[in-house]
DNA sequence: CAATACTGTTACACAAATATTACAAACTGC
DNA sequence: GCAGTTTGTAATATTTGTGTAACAGTATTG
């Protein structure tokens, strides 16, 4: 929810735009809609969309012919793209692959199917980050496991102070102010109040424990801090 | 024929691909053919074939850039591959190597050769992680019997538990998403909710009893993993 | 040493995630 | 086709997490 993904949907008939917006909304993503190439292609230079799903039939530039063209240039070639054909002719899905289209999807097709293909595409497509155990002074917390443990013995920590503890750990000696943290541990669009940082530091100290909550600092007129050093 | 092997060709040249395709049948193998990179990582994501045989020289991604890339994602990682070359040379054989090819096969070939080197890599890929049993605090489970204990006496599972099960206990310690669980055991081409997830984890649970359903550990906002650390 | 401005702590309502159960459809071996 | 499984989903219960507000404490400043 921190930050819902965007699709572009092109198709030349607006009540299928609407409805696949519709579902897809629904389920948590943001959705542009364009109506024929041209007006995709403006779309996606300016607002550059997590994924596009294209009609193959269109009027004047078909889909395929799209996704030829946005494959070729380099600044949208790794858009993810999902077609949309009426038939479920295999050919289609050849041509389609070969434009270098990642999944496709045959109408009529329920929005459970769509949102599901979607998502493994997204998921497929973007690539993880190489995610390494950090550690100090005892503390370890690994990103792999989802554990945190003190001197081996585990710390259990609810979901916000896990990432929290990890944003911190990634991003030591270093004063950040309620709303950073928020940004950066909450996601960019909640509205939270800023004191509710603090609870949450609070949380935080209290699951590390004697021994370690010295590493999480109050900044006092500015925020927070974590380091190993003792301001 | 309940499991006999398939086997993904990927090579520009249709001709070729049927060819092999034809001697590969003949032998008891299911083909799928790719025309190129792309087309090819679908088919793996979708239908998971035992191995790829794969074309050293390919417009646009080329063999050995694909083959790194396959080894890189940890979906697909064990897959084996055998390299497909025109030349002799040492040189790409040493890259092949580098790139974590398993074998390599220099054109032409004969059908003959081309099984027998297949089948050597299979039999010496396979064994790998799927037929050694595994245990965990008196838990163990047997791939080759298909059958799983809990000190000598037998647990009852459902196919999709044991999938479960054998998946957790071949990647311990690492807590997966729904959306990754149901990737890596229900198949990348189906699509159900993601709830369902947690419905098997419900009857996996069940099934191994008080003595043992500590090791499925669910990850608050994350998902679910395998340990036998106590969270 | 107030007065003030922050930060710490706690409790609590309600949100969100997960657990559990029930059920119908799909599948399996007769 | 029939009995018995297995499976996915929806509905419901239960647990756990989250944000806020109210109050307590502590540094800062004039």
């Amino acid at each position: 929810m921190s930050d819902s993904k965007s699709v572009l949907i092109v198709d030349d008939e607006a009540p299928i735009r609407e409805m696949i917006a519709v579902a897809l909304e629904m389920a948590g993503y943001n959705c542009l809609e364009a109506e024929n190439a041209n007006e995709a292609h403006s779309l996606i230079v300016d607002d550059k969309p997590d994924m596009v799903l294209l009609d193959w039939m269109m009027p004047g530039t078909s889909g395929i012919e799209f996704a030829r063209r946005l494959r070729k240039d380099e600044t949208t070639a790794d858009i993810p793209i999902i077609m949309l054909t009426a038939k479920g002719d295999e050919d289609y899905k050849i041509k389609g692959l070969e434009a270098g289209v990642d999944d496709y999807i045959t109408k009529p097709f329920s929005p459970r199917e769509l949102v599901a293909r979607l998502k493994a595409v997204l998921r497929r497509t973007t690539p993880k980050g190489i995610e390494e155990p950090v550690s100090v002074d005892g503390l370890t917390l690994d990103p792999i496991s989802h554990r945190v443990t003190s001197e081996q013995d585990p710390i259990d920590l609810g979901p916000t102070e896990f990432r929290l503890l990890q944003f911190f750990m990634t991003h030591q000696d270093r004063a950040y102010s309620r709303s950073q943290l928020l940004d950066m541990v909450w996601g960019g669009n909640v509205y939270v109040e800023e004191r509710t940082v603090d609870v949450h530091i609070r949380r935080l100290r209290k699951a590390l424990g004697a021994r370690h909550d010295y590493l999480v600092q109050t900044v006092r007129g500015t925020g927070y801090r974590f380091s190993a050093n003792v301001a």
